[in-house]
DNA sequence: GCATGATCATGC
DNA sequence: GCATGATCATGC
């Protein structure tokens, strides 16, 4: 009896480690014996709490506490995908609910987020949807605390998401509002989705979670790779801060200017990615993407004003399938998840003497009401696919987005529903809805 | 000048 | 081979 009491030290965080790495490269019901008539579930939030009743046979505090509230742990299981030869993770880590009324009178230090979740157990599976999650096996198996190289910018996405709630704005808030930390949904979408209440407006908000965000696990479970380069400062720094550095001394300098400085030119005079480029070695120095825009799934993108200050070209984001779109769900599309990121904006101007200019680099996340109006003309879209894919939103007919053709050439078609071969195609951002968010910023 | 259609280089 | 970010081309 009392099998597994005295197996492991629940006052010490690297005993209850010690422990847990006997799951590694097991699953939970080959680690332990398990009861009849549990082992069914593909339900991954049923995991978490399998693992704490059958593996370490606790029972966790049932309040704001850490799981192991003695030795401050906090157990979280999540799941991980093989991507090419390594793991990715599979979605995004959430770590606890948002009060929204409580949220409002704490500060960082003392907050709830950072009691329950300053040192984390994570065990990462391997997913499977066909097994159930007892018998998905222990890939990872980790002790996390937040590095001081992280702190700066967790701490500062925290209080930009505190900031929202005090300006009455939880309703509005968003993923892309964050870099590190992000707000995302928790509990049941669609129709019968869970509201709360919040403190400083009488809109409702959908329930939130603080969460890593998918692309900031990445970067633990690649053990904070050591080839990459990363922006430097960034104890002190924010993210937004440090790219203001890196940017500052090319400011008002032209194309030229800059190619030659960074020593890197055009190859090819058709390049169209060569203001991309150019902008990624601004920041990094090289042709590696930065780790902390990795961290935080930041969004590059360029944008070139003609002299008068328009931008000549609409936003492209990935291409959708005709046979894919009528049976998918707005918030698990590209076009939403792109569109819910930050985006670090780069932009060019050409001046009167038509020399094109680098006029600055700036973060920047789409408004609520955009993309409700995105959303819109996503589900336009969809319907229209689903009677007749030839005739889909133009760029008249919303004042944020549309749908254009984005294929190889003319013969790089795809099947409709109706049967027939169309050009491939994907949504845009109006350019005259890109004038718009530069003239805000 | 704009809406719409077409296509390019690149990287994986 | 193909998705992606981006730009070019045409017609009104």
């Amino acid at each position: 009896m009392n099998r597994n009491k005295y197996k492991y030290d629940k006052n010490s965080p690297q005993s209850i480690l010690e422990y847990a790495l006997k799951l590694s490269g097991k699953s939970l019901s080959e680690a332990t014996q398990l009861p009849e008539g549990i082992t069914n579930s593909r339900n991954r939030g049923d995991l978490g709490s399998l693992v704490e009743k059958y593996f370490f046979e606790h029972v966790p505090p049932n309040d704001h506490e850490p799981d192991f509230k003695e030795a401050g742990v906090e157990l979280k299981t999540t799941g991980v995908i093989l991507k090419s030869s390594s793991y990715q993770a599979k979605e995004r880590l959430v770590l606890t609910m948002i009060n929204y009324e409580s949220l409002v009178n704490e500060n960082w230090e003392e907050s709830t987020l950072k009691k329950k979740c300053q040192l984390m157990l994570i065990l990462f599976y391997l997913y499977s949807k066909d097994v159930s999650v007892v018998d998905r096996k222990f890939v990872k198996i980790l002790l996390y605390s937040i590095p001081d190289s992280d702190i700066t910018q967790i701490k500062r996405d925290w209080e930009a998401i505190k900031q929202s709630v005090l300006d009455g704005k939880a309703h509005e808030l968003s993923e892309g509002d964050t870099f590190y930390l992000g707000a995302c949904r928790k509990g049941s979408g669609g129709e019968k989705e869970s509201l709360r209440s919040q403190p400083y407006s009488t809109e409702p908000a959908k329930s939130r979670a603080f969460s890593f965000k998918q692309s900031y696990l990445n970067k633990i479970l690649e053990g904070l790779n050591e080839n990459k380069r990363d922006i430097g400062l960034s104890k002190t720094l924010t993210i937004a801060e440090a790219t203001q550095l890196r940017f500052d001394p090319f400011i008002g300098k032209s194309v030229e200017e800059i190619s030659k400085e960074l020593n890197y030119f055009k190859k090819s005079l058709t390049n169209k990615g060569f203001l991309k480029d150019i902008s990624n070695r601004i920041l990094s120095g090289g042709d590696e993407v930065l780790i902390e825009l990795e961290k935080a799934g930041i969004e590059l993108k360029t944008i070139r004003l003609n002299k008068s200050g328009k931008p000549r070209e609409s936003m492209s984001f990935p291409g959708f399938k005709y046979l894919e779109i009528i049976n998918e769900e707005w918030e698990d599309s590209s076009f939403f998840e792109k569109i819910e990121r930050k985006f670090l904006l780069i932009i060019f101007q050409t001046d009167e003497k038509g020399s094109e200019k680098l006029l600055k680099a700036v973060y920047w996340n789409m408004p609520y009401e955009d993309r409700l109006e995105a959303k819109r003309v996503w589900e336009e879209t969809k319907r229209r696919v689903a009677v007749d894919s030839t005739r889909l939103p133009g760029i008249t007919e919303s004042k944020v987005a549309h749908v254009r053709p984005k294929a190889r050439n003319g013969s790089d078609k795809i099947l409709t529903p109706q049967g027939d071969m169309q050009i491939k195609k994907c949504f845009w951002l109006n350019s005259s809805y890109i004038a718009k968010v530069i003239s805000s910023l």
